[in-house]
DNA sequence: GGTTGACTTTCCCCTTGGGGAAAGGTGTCA
DNA sequence: TGACACCTTTCCCCAAGGGGAAAGTCAACC
């Protein structure tokens, strides 16, 4: 018969952590004394309380402990939920492998630049979208601002001749970017949420979603967009990964003629998971 | 202006976790309607938000992001944090990696006997402890019961002598078991919480703290004690340990002539890390 | 027998959101 | 103008205890 604090000295586990054990379930003192409530356990709890600790440190939760001491349990399912646990453990080590490499990334980073980022890539999946859209061809970077004008015209016009009343931010699409560097087909699209029929020029269809995307958010004029990619290439390059497909970038904030500094684009850029050094 | 669920879409991060940013000072929305408290969030706040998201990849506390993006952290202290975070995510790489190799372990042994081990091992820190103690030699494991009955007759009849009202479990230390099998050093050993003089037979001293001790509980009679050994021995090479001390009985519940099937012997042998294989 | 200090109890706050409830706002269609 | 669906708000519960408060209890000492 030991007070709570003589048991936790003997085992090593704390009160208030005894206390929530014997609230789950796990390990009830022997004794409870209904007047005042003082808990009373017994040295052979110590076995018990062991086995306790054993699966905390292989890394179950107290739930599945619960789990694990039933006496009706079978050794398959012990089996099993080491098996999973075995997996859980490995997937956590890789992820945190990553975030290693990314943090030693971040680190060179401040040493060459003394300052934080400008541009923050992340990585997330771009669900697919029902776009009107149109297409075309650029002969080279300078000419794209005015060529891109005349698509989207076509483009919003033509949804709004259909009944279009909500459309999405303008998206263009810039294929083969990796083949040439000029005379690039592009495409400027518009997200749409009602079904219209497509015009000889501005075609409907479904913009297929990409897994993997690396985006930065870029402000200001269109001009300084070279940042924004250089940002993201190098990182793609950094990180492992390779580019796989059709570069995006998503007007967010944008007025025709309106103050430059207030735009807000986000380049994106699908990419995979290449190698892992 | 755009409502929590278009800005939690844009970012795909969910509004749950927007309201909570927001209650943490992260990230406010850019409006707040005061009639009914709606949020209003624009396109631009994506940056920021994207900052908070890389770092909470890398592994950073919502706390630490909010120190992280405050303006007036110097380049220096954001090095310090990101390095303090690199050793934190190793280190627990590394626990993870023993964990992995315990469930390994586990899976083995539990293929090998169809059920759960009868001692669970664990590991802990023992701290030093005041103790009264006599010692002897026996000779062979066979007489070592008769022995340590009267070695521990002679320590707890000093000790009452001198007044101890208050006596811990006894605790009885093997010498050089690894250097041989019969005429063992022993000691028995009792916790005291006075300071009492020695006498020829009975030594007052310091019990010291072992900071790694491989444990297991033993219920029921000494004779099968050898098992609790076996287990403790095997555990201590199949995890890359070696013993490094003496080993200790501590005879939590125990009664001179008393119903031998209720004894609870804790057996403790210090133990360090030697490899990682 | 009273005081004091050490101990025990319950209760609430904290992490990072997810799940869900209850109440109220908004927008569309008829 | 109402009905209905969807949206937003706040509030509470959950992990695995640590930290700390308030109140009651126990044992020793005077």
């Amino acid at each position: 018969m030991l007070r709570i604090s003589d048991f936790a000295q003997l085992s090593r586990v704390s009160p208030k952590a005894l206390r929530l054990y014997d609230r789950m379930g796990l390990l009830k003192p022997i004794q409870v004394d209904s007047l005042n409530g003082y808990r009373y356990y017994s040295a052979s709890q110590l076995s018990r309380l062991n086995r306790i600790l054993v699966f905390k440190e292989l890394g179950f939760s107290l739930e599945e402990i619960s789990k694990l001491l039933n006496i009706n349990i079978s050794p398959e399912e012990i089996r099993g939920m080491l098996r999973l646990k075995h997996s859980e453990i490995q997937q956590r080590v890789l992820e945190d492998q990553i975030r290693l490499k990314r943090v030693e990334i971040r680190l060179q980073e401040l040493e060459m630049e003394g300052k934080m980022p400008n541009y923050e890539v992340i990585l997330k999946p771009v669900a697919s979208q029902m776009v009107a859209a149109t297409v075309g061809v650029i002969p080279n970077y300078d000419e794209c601002g005015a060529i891109f004008d005349r698509m989207f015209d076509e483009v919003f016009s033509y949804a709004f001749s259909q009944g279009i009343k909500q459309i999405g931010s303008g998206i263009s699409i810039y294929h083969d970017t990796k083949l040439r560097d000029r005379y690039i087909p592009v495409e400027a699209a518009a997200p749409i949420y009602e079904k219209i029929p497509s015009s000889e020029k501005v075609w409907i269809y479904e913009l297929p979603a990409v897994e993997e995307m690396a985006c930065v958010i870029h402000h200001g004029e269109f001009s300084s967009l070279g940042k924004a990619y250089r940002t993201l290439l190098e990182w793609v390059e950094k990180n492992g990964y390779r580019v796989v497909g059709s570069t995006r970038e998503v007007y967010l904030e944008y007025e025709k003629g309106g103050d430059e500094s207030k735009y807000v684009t986000e380049v994106q850029i699908p990419v995979e998971k290449y190698s892992n050094n």
